[in-house]
This record gives C-alpha cells, structure tokens and sequence, in this order.
DNA sequence: AACAATGTTCAGTC
DNA sequence: GGACTGAACATTGT
C-alpha cells in the first residue's frame, strides 16, 4: 500500500496519537527490518524517552525524540519506512485497538484483533509506559526503521515541491516519464499507482520520454500529481483514485471507453489509456 | 505451482 | 561518473 498518501497518514496518525508518551520498552529483534542495527540497539537508543514530532520526506518518516530524564539533550532520530505492505498500528492506554491510530481495513481487517498478529507480523515495537503501544505492522517484511536515517538521496517531496522545481527535474534524459517520477532521488513519494493515476489525469503516455514532455505537459503533470496526491490523502490512499479500479485484463478507461492497456514500463507494471494518454 | 505485488538497492551495461 | 535496466530482497495473495 504505502505510497506518500499511506505515508501522510501514517505520519498524522503519529503525530495525533503517539507523541510524548514514555517508551517503555521497545521490541527491535527483527533483525532483517532492523539492519544494520543488531538487536537491542534501537531499544537501548530509544528506552526511557519519547516521540516527540513525525516528519515525512516522500515515503520516508522520522520521529524526534526527547532527552532523557532531566537531560535537555534530544535523543536519536527514529526513520520507518513502511516498504511494500507496512503499516502503523497505535494503541491507547491498556491497549484499546488504534483509538486514533491507523486501523486496519481491507485485507488485513481480520489481523486487526488476531492475536497472533503481534507475533508474526509486528515487526517492530514500542510499548509505552501507559500500556499502549506503537507497532509497525508488515506482512511483507520489506519495511525498515532504522536510527538516523539518511536522507540526503531523497529528492524534495511529491507535495511540497514547486512547479519550477519539479518541471526542472522531471524533464530531462530518455528514460520513460514514468521511471522519472517513479525515482525518489528526482522526486520523493511517487509509488506505482500513484504515477499511473498522475499520468492518467494528465494524459501522458508513460512511456514518453521524459525530456521530450512540452511545457505545457509538464504544467499539466505537475498539477496532476498534486490533484491526485491530495485526493488521495483525504479519500483514504492511492487505492481511492479514479484509474486504480480501471486496472485489470478487459478493463475500460473511464472518460472515453477505450479498453486499457498495459505493460511493463520502468520496471513496473503499468496500466493506460491508449486513446487519450499520448 | 507459478507469478505478481502500492518498496528499495545493488550489480551490470552503455 | 551519470543514466539506465533488470534482478534480488522476504513474504503473501491469487
């Protein structure tokens, strides 16, 4: 699931409901989520302190954490990435399932109150001195947190970047536009379906070659992915978009009827319209 | 059983 | 070195 949209609201779900509460004790044994920390470091890093802020560049968040005790000195950074399928999972005071956090819908809905879902699938911990706890819940195992992340290859955000910035460094080489907008180190938060929806409203193939987009194109992709970022922020997820449904063998575009096509286009799979996006 | 999956990274080629 | 492509990574769902 998570793109910057799933991201977004991981991170307001951070900010709304797992900030200044004391850290407990913190399960960092996955050692594959974890790398390079070996086991305990994040726990010991982290043990005694709080989150004090949630911050978001493209698909990556990090919390600030307090000093310890009396000392004024903040502690470490805290970087989660939620990879492929993670997602974060608070809960109040005595464990009251995710009272402002994110609840889990959809295919995962039944993990929500299995108890086997913190053995198996929680692959990282915090547990709160109140008795609640945050916890990164990844059934793929492809999500990360790590302390002091590096952000320097991160290009600025989907969300915040300008038009000037983002036509910049969106039109140039021949690769296709969508691999462009795909890479994080030009832009950061663009996901799969995220692209194929932006181009979709935009009406560009993904296929065309990123330096070769007019100004006018580019005007019009930009808007486009700030339309569709947000729209998606507020309906829920990428999922929520208008062309994610239209993905599949026999499907139609939904403005002009003609029947999708797809293929493989910057390593991913890609679905579009052959009539409208040129 | 084989393949794709909303992610990143790294090896290899030009 | 930069630009670009494709495979690998761990695991699950179809």
């Amino acid at each position: 699931m998570p793109e910057l949209p799933e991201v977004e609201r991981a991170r307001t779900a951070i900010e709304r409901a797992g900030l200044n509460r004391k850290i407990a004790e913190v399960d960092d044994t996955d050692t594959w989520v974890c790398r390079p920390h070996p086991p305990g470091e994040i726990a010991d890093a982290l043990r005694g302190r709080r989150l004090v802020s949630a911050h978001r560049q493209g698909k990556t968040m990090w919390c600030e954490t307090s000093g310890q005790g009396r000392s004024r000195t903040p502690g470490p950074t805290l970087g989660v990435h939620l990879g492929m399928s993670g997602r974060i999972v608070i809960t109040q005071r005595g464990g009251t399932p995710t009272e402002g956090g994110d609840r889990l819908t959809g295919p995962y809905a039944n993990a929500q109150d299995d108890p086997n879902r913190k053995a198996i699938w929680d692959r990282f911990t915090i547990a709160f001195g109140d008795g609640g706890s945050l916890a990164l819940f990844d059934k793929r195992r492809l999500a990360r947190v790590r302390l002091d992340p590096d952000l320097s290859r991160l290009g600025p955000d989907a969300q915040r970047v300008d038009r000037s910035d983002f036509v910049e460094r969106v039109a140039r080489g021949v690769a296709p536009v969508k691999a462009r907008l795909l890479d994080q180190s030009v832009i950061a938060g663009v996901g799969n379906l995220l692209a194929d929806e932006t181009l979709w409203q935009a009406k560009i193939s993904p296929r065309r070659p990123a330096g070769e987009l007019s100004r006018t194109e580019l005007n019009r992709l930009y808007r486009s992915l700030q339309n569709s970022t947000q729209a998606a922020i507020e309906h829920g997820g990428v999922h929520t978009g208008e062309i994610i449904e239209f993905r599949g063998v026999g499907r139609h575009c939904p403005r002009c009827g003609t029947e999708m096509t797809v293929a493989g286009v910057g390593g991913r799979t890609t679905w579009w319209c052959p009539q409208e996006q040129n």
